[in-house]
RNA sequence: GCCACCGUGGCUUAGCUCGGUAUAGCGACUGAUUCGUAAUCAGUAGGUCGGGGGUUCAAAUCCCCCCGGUGGCUCCA
C-alpha cells in the first residue's frame, strides 16, 4: 500500500500500481473537468502509475496549466489529421500558445480553404474517443521510429542527445515525440477551431526549411471559445483600415509608397483636433513649441549616438555636395541643439521643448500595415531639460497628463510599465551600469511615491535610459505601447549640455526626459478608431452634425439650420438629395456623424430640429438655439459621451 | 527583408479548377416621386480584370517577373 495525499490534505491509502486516474475518480467521483494531474508538483498524465507515497491534485482544464495541456493535445490532434490527409507532411513542432496552438509541418503550402476540411477530420478523430497513450522508449528505438523525419531527429539531438530515451504519445495511428503530459483521450478535445495558415521557418531561421504553420484556437469550454471567436469578429468589424476607408480618413497609394499614409480631409480634422488639444494642454504645463528640419547631417546622428544603434531603422543616407544627410528618425538631437543654442541658467530649468514633428523610420516593408505600422510618423514630441531633483515632478506631471488624456479619449484599459535595461546584455545600451542602477531606482521610487500601479519590463528600456511606458490592450487583447516617458542620462554627455547653477559655475548635472503621451498620430488614431468603432466623441467627429430633410420642401429651412451651425463652429453637412428619409439615414450612418438633425414640415414650421443619435434614439422639438448651445458645450468640454439626445 | 495567401468599375463581389475579352448589388449620374426614421421606381454611364512579359488562333483564367494588400517570421518534442 502507498499513502497518497490529496488536495484537501487528506491522506488515502491505495494499492501500489494504481493510476492517477484511479485516485482522482476515487476522490472526486469522476474527473470533473481535470485534464491531467500534478504529482509531487510535476505534471503527469492520468494514466501515470503510482508506485510510492506522493501527493496528487487534479489540473483543471480551465486553469492556465490545464489550458496549456489542452492546447498542446489539440496540436497533436491537428498533426494527426494533417498527416492522415497529407501523407507527405512531416510534423515538426506544435506548441500551445496564447488562445490556442499551432503546428508547423514540412509540406506543400496549403490554402485557407483546406482548414475546414482539416478541422472536420479533427472533430471526427475526437469523436472516435482515441486513447492518448504515453510510451517510453530507448534512444535507439526512438531514432528508428522517427527516422523518416529529420526535424524530429534534430529535436532529439538537441533535447535528449544520443544516450537517453524519452517518451512518445500515441493516438490511433499517429505517434509524436513528446514529453507530455496530454489529456487521456481525443474526446476531451472539443472546443477548438482552426483559424489561419501561415508560413514559418524551421527554427525561425529564414535560411532553413520553410514550413507551413496552421493556427488554431482552443479553450476549455464552449463559452470561452465563443467569446474569443466573437472578439475576433468584433475586431474585424472595428478594424481601422475598414472604418478609415468608410469614413474617408486616410488613403495609401502605391505610387506614393507603402507605409506612407495620406490624411484625407476627415482624417486631417481628427488629427488637428488632437493636436489642438495637445497644444492647449501642454501650454498649461509650460511647454514651448518649435519646428525643426526633417533632415540633418550624419554628424548630428553620430553625436547623438543614434546612428550606431538605429542605423537599420533610419532611411539610407543622402549624399549631398556638402556632406551626407539623413532623414530624421527622431527629434531629440535637434532639440538638444536648441538647448545648446545659448547659455542656459538654472532659472530656465526645467526647459520644455515641444514639437509636432514628422519623423521617418525605415520599417521592414513586410511589417507595414494600415496606420499601425508606418514609415512616416507624426509625433507629439517633447524634451524636458532638468536636474535630477526635478525629474520626479516632471514625471508626475506627465503621468497626470497621460491619465487626463486617456480619460478624455475614453481609454480605460491601460497600464504603466517601468521599462528597465537588460543587465545580462548591456551591449545594447550606452552609459555606465551605475547610472542605470541610479536612474532605474529613481524612476521606481517616483512611481511608488505616486502610488501608480505598474509592472516592470526587463530589457524594454531605450538605449539611453530607462522609461515609463503605457501599455494599451488592443481589441484582440494584444499589448501595445502607446505613451512613453523616458529618462535620458546620456544626452548630457553626447551634446555637452550644461547650465549655470546658483553658484555661477557650469553644471553638467543635466537630465533629459523624452516624452510622447499620444504615441504617434498614426498609431493613436488607429486605436482611437477601433476603440470607438469610428463613432468618435463629438469634439473629434469629422462630421458633427448631418442635416437631413424629409422632403425638398424643407431645403430652405434646413440650409438655414446648417448655416447657423457652421457659423457657430459646428462641422455640419447637409443632404439635399430627394431620397427617402430612411435611405438618407442609412447612407449617412457610414460616415458616423455625432448627430443627425432631421428636418420635416413640423420642424420647419416650429423652427426646431429633431436630433437623432447614432444609436437611433431621438429627441424632438428642440429649438435650434438650444441644440447649438448644447452641442457647443459638448464640444468645448471634449465630452467622451454623447449626451444631447438623452438629456 | 523573407515566406504563404490574395488583387476583377468608387465599394462589396461572380467568373479562374476544365482559356473563347466579364456578373450582380451598393454608390454616382439622369428622370419620375416630395416621401417622418436602417433598401421608392425607371434608365444611363463606369472595367486595357494590379502592372509587364510569355504560352496560345484566343488569357481575368495557364506560366514567369514586378508592384500592392493581408497574415506570419527564435518562444520546451
Amino acid at each position: 500500500m502507498i499513502k497518497v495525499k490529496t488536495g484537501d490534505d487528506k491522506v488515502h491509502a491505495y494499492e501500489i500500481g494504481i493510476t492517477a486516474e484511479g485516485v482522482i475518480s476515487d476522490i472526486l467521483g469522476r474527473k470533473h473537468g481535470a485534464v491531467a494531474v500534478l504529482i509531487d508538483g510535476i505534471e503527469r498524465d492520468f494514466s501515470h502509475v503510482l508506485k510510492t507515497d506522493c501527493s496528487i491534485e487534479p489540473i483543471l482544464g480551465a486553469s492556465d496549466a490545464g489550458l496549456y495541456i489542452l492546447r498542446h493535445s489539440c496540436a497533436h490532434l491537428l498533426a494527426q489529421a494533417v498527416t492522415e490527409m497529407f501523407p507527405d507532411a512531416k510534423p515538426t513542432i506544435g506548441p500551445p500558445i496564447e488562445h490556442g496552438f499551432y503546428y508547423d509541418f514540412h509540406m506543400e503550402p496549403i490554402s485557407k480553404d483546406e482548414l475546414p476540411k482539416i478541422e472536420k477530420r479533427m472533430k471526427e478523430l475526437a469523436k472516435q474517443n482515441l486513447k492518448i497513450e504515453r510510451e517510453e522508449h530507448g534512444n535507439t528505438k526512438l531514432r528508428k521510429m522517427f527516422s523518416q523525419n529529420q526535424f524530429k531527429a534534430e529535436i532529439m539531438d538537441d533535447k535528449i542527445g544520443h544516450d537517453v530515451g524519452s517518451s512518445t504519445y500515441r493516438q490511433g495511428n499517429f505517434v509524436d515525440l513528446c514529453r507530455g503530459p496530454h489529456v487521456s483521450s481525443t474526446s476531451e478535445l472539443r472546443w477548438f477551431k482552426l483559424t489561419s495558415t501561415s508560413q514559418a521557418y524551421w527554427r525561425g531561421d529564414a535560411k532553413r526549411e520553410p514550413l507551413t504553420r496552421i493556427y488554431g484556437l482552443c479553450y476549455a469550454t464552449k463559452e470561452d471559445l465563443k467569446k474569443r471567436k466573437k472578439q475576433i469578429e468584433e475586431a474585424a468589424f472595428r478594424d481601422h483600415k475598414k472604418i478609415g476607408k468608410e469614413m474617408d480618413l486616410y488613403m495609401i497609394n502605391e505610387l506614393i509608397g507603402k507605409g506612407l499614409p495620406v490624411w484625407l480631409p476627415n482624417g486631417e480634422l481628427l488629427k488637428s483636433e488632437i493636436e489642438r488639444f495637445a497644444v492647449e494642454t501642454e501650454k498649461a504645463y509650460g511647454y514651448e513649441r518649435v519646428t525643426t528640419p526633417v533632415l540633418a547631417k550624419q554628424e548630428l546622428f553620430e553625436t547623438s549616438g543614434h546612428l550606431p544603434h538605429y542605423a537599420d531603422s533610419m532611411y539610407p543616407p543622402m549624399e549631398m555636395d556638402d556632406g551626407t544627410y539623413y532623414l530624421k528618425a527622431m527629434n531629440c538631437p535637434m532639440h538638444h541643439l536648441i538647448y545648446r543654442n545659448k547659455k542656459r541658467s538654472y532659472r530656465e530649468l526645467p526647459l520644455r521643448i515641444a514639437e509636432y514633428g514628422t519623423v521617418y523610420r525605415n520599417e521592414l516593408s513586410g511589417t507595414l500595415t494600415g496606420l499601425l505600422r508606418v514609415r512616416m510618423l507624426s509625433m507629439n514630441d517633447a524634451h524636458i531639460y532638468c536636474t535630477l531633483d526635478q525629474v520626479a515632478q516632471e514625471f508626475a506631471d506627465n503621468i497626470k497628463m497621460i491619465r487626463d488624456y486617456y480619460a478624455t479619449f475614453g481609454f480605460e484599459d491601460y497600464k504603466f510599465r517601468l521599462s528597465l535595461w537588460d543587465s545580462e546584455n548591456t551591449d545594447k545600451y550606452i552609459g555606465l551600469p551605475e547610472n542605470w542602477e541610479i536612474t532605474q531606482n529613481h524612476l521606481r521610487q517616483i512611481l511608488d511615491d505616486l502610488e501608480v500601479p505598474y509592472e516592470e519590463g526587463e530589457g524594454e528600456a531605450a538605449f539611453y535610459g530607462p522609461k515609463v511606458d503605457v501599455q494599451f490592450t488592443s481589441l484582440l487583447g494584444r499589448e501595445e505601447s502607446m505613451s512613453t516617458i523616458q529618462l535620458d542620462f546620456a544626452a548630457q554627455e553626447c551634446f555637452d549640455l550644461t547650465f549655470v547653477d546658483e553658484t555661477g559655475g557650469e553644471n553638467s548635472n543635466l537630465f533629459v526626459i523624452h516624452r510622447a503621451p499620444l504615441s504617434t498620430h498614426e498609431r493613436f488614431i488607429a486605436f482611437l478608431t477601433e476603440h470607438w468603432t469610428g463613432n468618435f466623441p463629438t469634439w473629434l467627429s469629422p462630421i458633427q452634425t448631418q442635416v437631413i430633410t424629409i422632403s425638398e420642401k424643407q431645403n430652405k429651412y434646413a440650409s438655414k439650420v446648417a448655416e447657423t451651425l457652421e457659423k457657430a463652429g459646428v462641422r455640419t453637412r447637409i443632404d439635399f438629395s430627394d431620397n427617402t428619409i430612411g435611405k438618407k439615414i442609412r447612407m449617412h450612418r457610414k460616415m458616423r456623424p455625432a448627430y443627425m438633425l432631421i428636418i420635416g414640415e413640423e420642424e420647419s414650421k416650429k423652427k426646431t430640429v429633431a436630433i437623432r443619435s447614432r444609436a437611433g434614439e431621438q429627441r424632438n422639438d428642440v429649438t435650434l438655439n438650444d441644440f447649438v448651445k448644447e452641442i457647443l458645450e459638448e464640444i468645448k468640454n471634449r465630452s467622451a459621451e454623447l449626451n444631447i439626445v438623452l438629456s
